[in-house]
DNA sequence: GTCGATGTTATCAA
DNA sequence: TTTGATAACATCGA
């Protein structure tokens, strides 16, 4: 579900409201969600203050008053919502914020590929660089570097961090490359009219609020709208809205992966 | 009931 | 080192 559209279309909604809050309680921790492995969660946060909500690539970012911080990524099925506290218990229900009388927040995530991440007073593991913050040099000098598909080099969280199946197929297809072409193949034309076209797809889809092709939803629990403007994804044996071709899917790197033959010709 | 699909990524082996 | 396959899991639809 989420990629760094949803992403950061949750973080908007979840962080003005949250902000500030003292957490009274934690509670319906999924122990094996939380990382590190052996790591209580509960009493770290508990009497803690959230002093504000970022996006990192994929991931939901919470600093506290002590500056320590947390991560919550939210797999492929995750939602993190803001709930009355007498809102009825979703089935899996996997972490609840209490933030006073009214409001809670909560992580329900049925197949569990979400991760709850504490990661205190240290920074990140290495993962690549902001799509929407990547000069076309940059960008260009990472692709240059594998020899993969370049539909699976933007897969690779480490190579550009915030991409997933839905804005690879979408990027590549408006900047009209191949998803099949080796990343390292691609002319200095091609990078730039990709990083472009990722950063046009990556905007596009924040301001429509995300893709809500399932489960989707943001911090209020609100669809997003940009799956009506997808030009190939999840459009396979439709017609392309630029030429009319009709969308092809394939599989690459074990991922379904969606594209015109006509516009974006090897 | 079975099979294959689903927006992610850690891990393992070649 | 790089990269491809697999597994983790629940649910839905054919």
């Amino acid at each position: 579900m989420p990629e760094l559209p949803e992403v950061e279309t949750v973080v908007r909604t979840l962080a003005s409201r949250v902000a500030g809050s003292f957490i009274h309680a934690v509670s319906h921790v999924r122990h094996d969600m939380v990382t590190p492995a052996q790591f209580d969660i509960a009493p770290a946060l508990t009497g803690r203050s959230i002093v504000r909500v970022t996006r990192r690539a994929k991931r939901i970012v919470f600093t506290l008053d002590t500056q320590e911080r947390f991560y919550i990524h939210l797999g492929m099925t995750g939602r993190l919502t803001i709930e009355a506290p007498d809102a009825p218990l979703r089935k899996h229900t996997h972490l609840i914020l209490d933030l006073g009388d009214t409001l809670q927040i909560r992580l329900v995530d049925p197949r569990r590929f979400g991760a709850i991440v504490w990661l205190g007073l240290t920074d990140h593991a290495r993962i690549g660089p902001e799509p929407l913050l990547l000069s076309p040099k940059q960008f260009a000098a990472r692709l240059a570097r594998t020899r993969r598909a370049i539909k699976t080099a933007l897969l690779d969280q480490t190579v550009v961090a915030g991409v997933g199946n839905i804005y690879a197929d979408e990027a590549l297809h408006r900047a009209r490359i191949h998803p099949s072409t080796p990343a390292c193949a691609l002319s200095d034309t091609q990078t730039r009219a990709l990083n472009r076209a990722l950063k046009f797809v990556l905007n596009r889809a924040i301001k429509a609020g995300g893709s809500s092709i399932r489960d989707y939803v943001n911090a209020a629990g609100e669809r997003g709208a940009f799956q009506m403007q997808h030009a190939v994804y999840d459009r396979a044996c439709e017609p392309c809205r630029t030429c009319r071709e009709t969308i092809v899917r394939i599989v690459l790197g074990g991922r379904s992966t969606h594209y015109c033959p006509k516009c974006q010709s090897e």
